[in-house]
DNA sequence: TACAACCTGACAAACGTTTGTTCAACACAT
DNA sequence: ATGTGTTGAACAAACGTTTGTCAGGTTGTA
């Protein structure tokens, strides 16, 4: 299936989207790079704003294929079906944000500084201008039923370094590890549904919500 | 369409998991009490369970109506359409919400004491035997667009219980009241979407969470 | 060089199903 | 007999998907 973790367009430009229906009015060619980039790749761009702007029920594959210059029949050369498709969006969304959270952590000692570029860096690739990591907090309805494993699987590897981030925390006795992990990745995510441009930084965002707990859950009795 | 395990390249095979589909089987009559019972609110019902599993778009009229004991049609007797039912729902949501956070903190003097309780309050109802608040949570994905605006009207309300409850607490000058209460509403409403039976109760989660922030984010001198 | 075979990416039209919704007819109280 | 509630069939639109086709490029062979 080659999720194609690559590249997928990190800074590419993203159209006005305004909520869901970005209707299959226009069928221009994104005068971007016209033909020569992948069609395979634009469609999985298409079906990236598509799916984060309207859900996985609410996009239709219509309105991906004119996204991306297409004639909905077309998708079915390259992804087997709707559900593959979104599972392909989901699989590159996850390694973007994989490869931030990596990066942001990357030569950073303190176990909290490290938490927080993190959390930092999940919200800034969350509320960023690539579509993609867009598919990934609305996922969580788990409006798709027999998509949830191949799903989960994916996201499981990206938890997995928050927890082992939390792990290195030494969190107070009463306070549930795993609990903190769900607590901050779900506010985390949550911030896909309020940010808004012209408000606090989306990094800022999430470095605030981890000094909120840092004092508090640490044991380093020099603090508390 | 049938969207089976059908392989998506993926390769795993995807389990029976039912999730969304509380399909149309049986039509058994709720023996709670079969006819006296307002059809409406049997409908109404019926509605926030599908909607809670599967969304405003997974969602369909016939197997709500199934749900409810009744036949599609029978729905438009009631409701003027989908979006009407659900906006039914999501109101239901929020006055049941509403009663059971205000009925929390009652006779509570203490800002924290009254948040840990609102917070517990919240995350039981969201959690508990009612379907109805399950629509609560997921509706952030913004799927809906033309409902937004009566959605967030029903929601201003509530949210602004919160905002009064954190707008006592005194935070300390670095933590902005706004980010405070969007990052606790959204990791609340997100445990919708990890709670599962067997773990710690909904209520003690809620609890957790404040609990968390609770002497951080104090500026009491006497704590920090 | 020439030509046939094949592959690739895309097209356009259609298919069968599901969806939200309507409506005339019907039941059964009052 | 009137009004309230329900039915069951039907509708048009939208949906995911399938199909047959085709131009253009690449490769293999003579």
């Amino acid at each position: 299936m080659q999720v194609a973790a690559t590249a997928v367009g990190g800074g590419l430009p993203v159209p006005p989207m305004e909520f869901c229906q970005l209707k299959a009015t226009e069928t221009i060619r994104p005068a971007d790079d016209p033909h020569t980039r992948n069609k395979r790749q634009q469609i999985l761009e298409a079906a990236a704003r598509q799916f984060s702007a309207c859900g996985f029920h609410g996009a239709n594959m219509r309105d991906v294929a004119a996204a991306a210059g297409v004639l909905a029949g077309s998708i079915y050369y390259h992804f087997e079906s709707k559900d593959a498709l979104f599972v392909a969006v989901h699989g590159a969304a996850i390694d973007m944000m994989t490869n931030a959270v990596r990066a942001a952590v990357a030569g950073i000692a303190d176990p909290w500084d490290r938490l927080e570029e993190a959390a930092a860096a999940h919200c800034e690739a969350l509320n960023g201008d690539s579509a993609f990591v867009g598919v990934i907090a609305p996922i969580f309805p788990v409006t798709i039923g027999a998509l949830r494993s191949q799903l989960t699987a994916q996201r499981d590897a990206y938890e997995s370094m928050f927890s082992d981030l939390i792990g290195k925390l030494e969190l107070e006795a009463d306070i549930d590890p795993k609990i903190f992990r769900l607590h901050v990745l779900t506010a985390l995510n949550g911030t896909k549904f309020w940010y808004g441009p012209g408000g606090m930084a989306p990094s800022e965002i999430g470095r605030q919500l981890i000094r909120m707990l840092r004092r508090r859950a640490t044991r380093d009795p020099g603090i508390v």
